[in-house]
DNA sequence: ATAATGACTATAATACTATAACGGTCAATT
DNA sequence: AATTGACCGTTATAGTATTATAGTCATTAT
């Protein structure tokens, strides 16, 4: 009964960050969707900010099984991280939550809000190190830097998915694939 | 003479812009500085935001020479391609210009001059493009899509030099060198 | 004639102030 | 022991008065 509470406010302060963004979700507005008093919402978090570092804990833990699910233990790596970053994707295009989050920060920049964003970021670069780490091991990738690997992958990865379309058209999955191959793995250098 | 005119007004238009920035600059403080009347200005260029675009042409243009002063002609592609970034960046930590612009994007975006920062992006793309185009012709890169390489390798470029430096250390120019050459050029697949 | 000028204007940004809304607390209530 | 909403200090917002700004144009200088 204790978490039934809790969660009722976690699934009402979700509901409200996904539908107006983080500033503009008010306290009393949380109490009255989770139909709760604002006092209470205080007995299980310490702040407003403790309610949304708790709603990206979770949401970074579904977002982690999405991608465990998207893997395939027979496939390259490539095509598995093709595989988990694009189950992300359509993840956080379902739920409005990150959406909601993004544009927030691009046209307010709401500090609070980086700062989470930072570590969803973070959180897939750490997913995607692990991954790499493990190919090393099993000789399908050269040995390098994983962490610094990790990170231009999921840079390269944003470029093509959406920096790319916003000067040219977009990407489908399959190509998106394929660049992420030729220009990382394969290299586009022609040996002499 | 009339020459002469003109150019006092956008060397004063550059020093303002440089350190004021462009939205703190006012046409009167360019015209004071300058030594022309107000409306002088408005004899050379029909706007505020045309005396920008201007300043950016002459700018564009100057780091194009100072890029192609980078390159050696013996040179490998990767080489050439970090010799070339690394000047314009040099050129731009030495200008003011830039870093204020990039700044006021940051903490105000100002709409013309994002514009003008992304007409400085499209540029050095369409040189690395170039320089790719000619690489692919004389056998040293594999085919594939110069507008896109071109793309990707300056982000990555980016992503190295400022991005990676924010959440851990700074490289140097031959670690970022070694690191586009590694990833881009021969690739970190493992042949079977 | 032509080019240059700065007072002038309509508009947009800023500073100021009064008001409302907010996050967080806590005495009263269940 | 848990829950609550009226309450408080602070911050944000709205409304308004004032200033500053981009651009014009009649006047002046060349």
């Amino acid at each position: 009964m204790i978490q039934d509470k809790k969660l009722n406010i976690i699934n009402a302060a979700m509901k409200s960050f996904s539908h107006f963004g983080y500033k503009a979700t008010t306290m009393d507005q949380i109490a009255k969707i989770a139909q709760v008093g604002k006092g209470t919402i205080y007995t299980y978090f310490s702040s407003k900010e403790d309610v949304l570092n708790e709603i990206i804990k979770l949401y970074v833990n579904e977002m982690r099984q999405v991608a465990r699910g998207a893997i395939i233990q027979e496939d390259s790596f490539v095509k598995n991280f093709n595989a988990a970053l694009h189950a992300i994707t359509k993840f956080q295009e379902e739920h409005e939550l990150m959406i909601k989050l993004s544009q927030e920060v691009k046209d307010m920049g709401t500090p609070e809000v980086i700062e989470v964003l930072q570590e969803v970021e973070d959180e897939i670069c750490e997913f995607i190190e692990m991954k790499i780490t493990a190919a090393i091991q099993r000789g399908e990738l050269q040995k390098c830097d994983p962490k610094m690997t990790a990170f231009l992958m999921f840079k390269m990865y944003i470029n093509l998915v959406n920096d790319w379309k916003e000067r040219h058209q977009a990407l489908d999955q399959d190509e998106i694939t394929g660049f992420i191959k030729m220009y990382f793995i394969e290299g586009i250098g022609n040996k002499k």
